[in-house]
DNA sequence: GTCTATATAAGGATAGAC
DNA sequence: GTCTATCCTTATATAGAC
């Protein structure tokens, strides 16, 4: 793995635990063993560093939703199932990224904050329509739509505690929350 | 309202937006109208003022919670119930403090931080006893109990971003999380 | 690419006059 | 209770030798 993708590993693990502010560079530095100044040789900021975590997770959804919209095959209720496959499946992957594309974004500065924000809202809406496909189709209860987009979405946002403790497989992590989110907690 | 409490109030607005690093204390003293200096004379470090938001609101869901448990008469359904009005009540009480609290708690020094924490399982051992029980007396699915309750709690976690939009009453609210979170998204 | 040394800014907090 | 002035520490980042 080359120097600049060991700094970002590292600077992963640190804002995940620390938050972005109470990281120091030269904690960083002290994690991948060289001094601060040398990090500067492999990144620019400590604001770079920042951006690409959050636009590398963001492009993961990004990718994976359009995967999802362009399966024609599927009903809402599987698309919403294929979406919390999508989430279990970047948390698996790299749990401290992911925390940080979670926690960490409003430390962006501009522009990098605004293009975040932009997908941000474009994958909320791509989840928005499915929802309401669902609810056109009958296959989903009358609700307020951005209350189940929020509760829906923010449930899959702390997916990663789960793993980070490694109690669960993904599948059997992405069945019950499939049974939990969608069919719901009381036994029919 | 006494000066530290137009303290704490700032603080709690600037701690949700920025972050509790990331905020200074020039910051909070020019929000309050006063020199950084100043400051002091009321709180005695940031740090506590920290510790007064987070334990605040910890008291808030620990007594709320108490009182749950102490009426005899509700069943797990209706005790759920009990706890989305809970947290849709204190998160419309005030929106920056809890989010503080939900947020910016690892930034606590100890021993703050272990008692905080200790409130918090506690709490989450609450809700899993209410979920067991929900599902031992049959009225809820046997779905795994971790994913459960952090599930419900997450979603829950984040009310306060729906208030901050003012888009819906909190007994809407309360009712539509209800249906999604205990009785699902999908159509019966 | 790494180091030591350092520039430059900002942070939390205190002292002491008023 | 508030102010100005300031202490001391820490922060990000750069310069330049090796």
């Amino acid at each position: 793995m080359s120097s600049k993708e060991l700094i970002y590993q590292a600077a992963a693990k640190l804002f995940k635990e620390k938050g972005y502010a109470a990281t120091s560079m030269r904690e960083l530095a002290l994690q991948v063993g060289i001094e601060a100044s040398s990090l500067y040789n492999h990144i620019k900021s400590k604001e770079e560093i920042l951006q690409e975590i959050c636009l590398r997770n963001a492009g993961k959804f990004t990718d994976g939703m359009k995967i999802i919209q362009e399966n024609s095959n599927l009903n809402a209720l599987q698309k919403l199932e294929s979406i919390i496959r999508l989430h279990v499946q970047i948390a698996s992957d790299d749990i401290s990224s992911v925390t940080v594309f979670n926690d960490e974004w409003k430390h962006l500065k501009e522009p990098a904050l605004s293009d975040f924000l932009k997908l941000r809202i474009q994958y909320e809406q791509s989840v928005k329509s499915i929802i309401q496909e669902g609810i056109e189709k009958e296959l989903l209860k009358k609700v307020d739509i951005e209350v189940a987009l929020f509760s829906f979405l923010t449930s899959l946002r702390w997916i990663h505690y789960k793993f980070a403790k490694g109690r669960i497989s993904s599948d059997r992590l992405t069945e019950n929350l499939k049974n939990i989110l969608i069919f719901g907690l009381a036994k029919s």
